[in-house]
DNA sequence: CTATGTAAACAAC
DNA sequence: GTTGTTTACATAG
């Protein structure tokens, strides 16, 4: 019941949500969300069907197929002993069968299985499905240059975001920069052309364009692998508003964005969020942001612009399109069951509130790929296509903002990483124009010796960038020095896509002046009037307030803690006790000496330090500086080891979206962390007393590198950073994903996409491709 | 009980 | 009107 005043009188809601019969019965206000027509078949089933009956041969057993869920993208199997010739005779015949307006994405994979052929199967019918597909995607997304870059699936790494938001000029940059694959496949999963209208948040572009529903597109149906272009609209995304939220951030460069942005980043890519949700669902984001600790509002130098950044001790980098990636490789019960749902209930009784986010008991952690020095290779100067030539510009361009980008220039990346001889994916985007996007590939393929796909080697990768006027090798750092820290350029350059989730060891979470932040709430604890930084985990409050907070607190805390939601304060789960020695932390010089990572300052993870001179950017000052206890706040629990439960970041099947967490052996390496911890055990009397938060900010130093997203550019750019600046994006790169090749991206909106991925079979690898698909069930040979 | 979603009151711009 | 913060309640697991 709402005792307060000023508590909203809470309306019965939903009273019955009850499976009832028509999607109507939810709740009247439900919009006409679902649209009745969602009936799912049996995916699995269907594309395997569909699969197999579109497939064609090809000489030396090479087979391709239809990809089962993604438009527009076939897949080609390989077989082990095929050479690079029969490789490239297939495709040339594929691609002269489809004409350039064919199907944009190759999947390959090798199957061990030697040209055995198993049962060819009928191409014609496929072909011109696939060439269909083509063409629609061609239609919608070519229209829209800009927009369609931006959907164009694309490594994380890529530096399109960076760019973006440079071009913004303003900060908001509303980045779309979105960086994935992604995209296309969840959206597209439904139909690629969804991405092509949403991509990007050219408002005025988008607003104009973005009309779903006057997509041509049916493309699916004929994999009968994808829901229905409706489906994916009117389906809600089984991401957390916080994972959305996670998501919009992470996609841009600096790792932030404006409540406006992240609003548009989240219809851009979730069209139901566009269409058909209520607009509740934007107090939701914003509840969430100020729900979770995880993000921290920035706000600019001038003070008129904030955005929301993701505290980066929280940040596992998350991007839409390695979240969907890790689904596709392990589908987890719940993303399955919201498909399952849909499917077997009837559109009424679907629950309006469906589990958007995987349980904790599902959390994944960043699957750690073996960290393999990546080789730049020289270009292959043999690339004759004029194309290849064009290639190489754009992405140079895009990473020095400077260079502008030809209307036809692109470029053209090319990684391959071996793995213990097993796979590679190698995203193309070709010039659409090209005569025949075959022969880039073909090129590509020939010239890096594709043919030697089977090599079972050492774990290596190797990444070809092809550039005409290059100098063969894009100097990686060279690239693009402006903006962007060396070490992110690096990593984006030499991997296009990058893992988003470092080493949990690199996580400053444990710096104590985070241990500390994260274990109290130094909100409440500021009973003076100063504005307080809302939830500057770096930024602080007197310890001894937070502790006497603390200890007040914590009576009623178990007792209201449950009825109200505060802040959902970021706290390391190894501490069981608040450690106070915050004040007297370590400084972050020192820090970054004996963790380098900690330091980076290319790292958004770096942020800690605006509280420095500037203080950094405060939260709204929070009205209510009532004692603290008038409402406990979870996170000021200081000890309730539930809020930070450990939860085995270890897990791979499922998807977390939560902050960071550090596991107690992560400490380990600190060297104070001993000290420290003992500390933490002593009674925070020991630490000076603030007044406030900003007291305690402007006496304590804290050399945090500073944020570098700073709110202000200068500032970013001018922090000194301590350490070496590679902190983060070592480590980054150093866990790849082998999914991730390399990408080629243009600027150019006229480009194709060529996607493959290439198996290297004799691994003790599942069959599972980058993609999560079980190939073998399409292709025998696989198995 | 926790995590999440939704609604709403309020405050500051 | 937008952005943020909070509180309250609902739901699913």
């Amino acid at each position: 019941m709402r005792t307060s005043p000023r508590r909203p009188l809470i309306l019965k809601r939903r009273r019955l949500p009850l499976p009832v019969q028509n999607a109507s019965g939810e709740t009247s206000e439900e919009e006409p969300k679902r649209v009745p027509a969602q009936q799912e078949p049996s995916q699995a089933q269907a594309s395997k069907e569909v699969a197999e009956l579109n497939s064609c041969k090809f000489p030396a057993g090479i087979k391709i197929i239809n990809h089962p869920t993604m438009p527009n993208t076939q897949v080609v199997a390989i077989p082990n002993n095929a050479n690079i010739q029969s490789i490239i005779t297939a495709l040339t015949a594929k691609g002269k069968e489809s004409g350039s307006s064919g199907p944009n994405k190759f999947i390959l994979i090798s199957c061990g299985g030697a040209p055995t052929h198993p049962p060819g199967l009928q191409p014609p019918a496929q072909t011109s499905n696939d060439v269909k597909k083509t063409e629609v995607i061609t239609e919608t997304l070519g229209p829209k240059p800009a927009t369609r870059d931006m959907n164009l699936p694309r490594p994380p790494g890529t530096v399109l975001g960076q760019r973006r938001e440079s071009c913004a000029g303003s900060e908001a940059a509303s980045c779309t920069l979105d960086n994935s694959l992604t995209n296309i496949q969840w959206l597209g999963k439904m139909s690629s052309d969804g991405l092509g209208s949403c991509g990007i948040k050219q408002e005025m572009e988008e607003k104009e364009n973005c009309h779903l529903e006057q997509r041509p597109v049916k493309v699916e149906e004929a994999s009968g692998a994808s829901m229905s272009w409706q489906d994916s609209v009117s389906e809600r995304p089984p991401y957390s508003y916080m994972a959305m939220i996670q998501f919009a951030i992470n996609s841009t460069e600096r790792k932030r964005m404006t409540l406006k942005d992240i609003y548009t980043w989240i219809e851009d890519h979730f069209p139901y969020f566009k269409h058909i949700a209520k607009p509740g669902w934007k107090n939701s984001i914003r509840h969430n942001l100020s729900l979770h600790d995880m993000f921290v509002r920035e706000t600019s130098a001038n003070g008129k612009v904030s955005f929301w950044t993701i505290h980066p001790s929280a940040n596992r980098y998350l991007t839409l399109d390695q979240v969907f990636k890790q689904q596709q490789k392990r589908p987890n019960p719940e993303l399955r069951r919201n498909v399952t749902i849909k499917t077997e209930l009837p559109l009424g009784s679907r629950r309006k509130m469906k589990p958007l986010l995987p349980r904790v008991s599902s959390y994944l952690v960043p699957i750690q790929f073996p960290v393999n020095q990546s080789l730049v290779l020289q270009p292959s100067v043999k690339v004759p296509l004029p194309l290849a030539a064009s290639l190489m510009s754009s992405e140079l361009a895009r990473h020095s903002k400077r260079v502008r980008i030809a209307p036809k220039v692109s470029v053209l990346g090319f990684s391959l990483k071996r793995d213990s001889g097993r796979l590679e994916m190698l995203d193309l985007q070709l010039p659409k124009h090209s005569a025949n996007k075959f022969e880039c590939l073909l090129v590509l393929l020939a010239d890096e010796g594709v043919a030697a796909l089977p090599t079972a080697g050492p774990v290596k990768e190797e990444k070809l960038l092809l550039g005409e006027g290059l100098s063969p090798l894009l100097p990686v750092q060279s690239i693009k020095e402006e903006e962007i820290q060396p070490g992110e350029e690096t990593l984006h350059l030499v991997r296009p896509i990058k893992v988003e989730s470092p080493p949990l060891e690199e996580w400053p979470s444990l710096s104590p002046s985070f241990k500390e932040e994260s274990s109290h709430s130094w909100e409440d604890s500021s009973h003076s009037p100063t504005p307080k930084s809302k939830k500057s985990y770096s930024r602080i409050k007197s310890p001894a307030q937070c502790v006497s907070e603390m200890l007040v607190i914590k009576r009623r805390e178990r007792r209201e803690m449950s009825r109200s939601r505060r802040k959902q304060h970021l706290r390391p789960p190894c501490l069981d006790e608040p450690e106070l020695l915050f004040s007297e932390g370590p400084n972050t010089s020192q820090w970054a000496t004996e963790f380098p990572f900690l330091a980076d300052s290319s790292e958004p993870a770096a942020q800690l330090g605006y509280s420095q001179a500037e203080e950094g950017p405060f939260k709204t000052p929070i009205k209510d500086m009532l004692p603290i206890s008038s409402t406990p706040s979870k996170s000021v629990l200081p000890r309730t080891p539930e809020s930070w439960k450990l939860t085995p970041p270890a897990k791979v099947g499922g998807l977390d979206f939560s902050p960071v967490r550090t596991p107690h052996s992560a400490f380990g390496p600190l060297p104070d962390s001993l000290g420290l911890m003992d500390l933490s055990t002593t009674p925070l009397k020991s630490v000076p007393l603030f007044d406030s938060p900003r007291e305690l900010l402007n006496s304590e130093p804290f050399d945090l590198p500073s944020d570098p997203f700073g709110s202000s550019c200068p500032t970013d750019i001018e922090v000194p950073k301590a350490g070496p600046p590679e902190p983060q994006a070592p480590s980054l790169s150093a866990n790849r994903s082998l999914t991730e090749g390399l990408v080629l991206d243009t600027m150019n909106d006229s480009l194709s996409k060529i996607l493959l991925d290439i198996s290297f079979p004799g691994l003790e690898e599942d069959p599972l491709g980058p993609d999560g698909i079980n190939w073998s069930q399409f292709i025998p040979e696989l198995r």
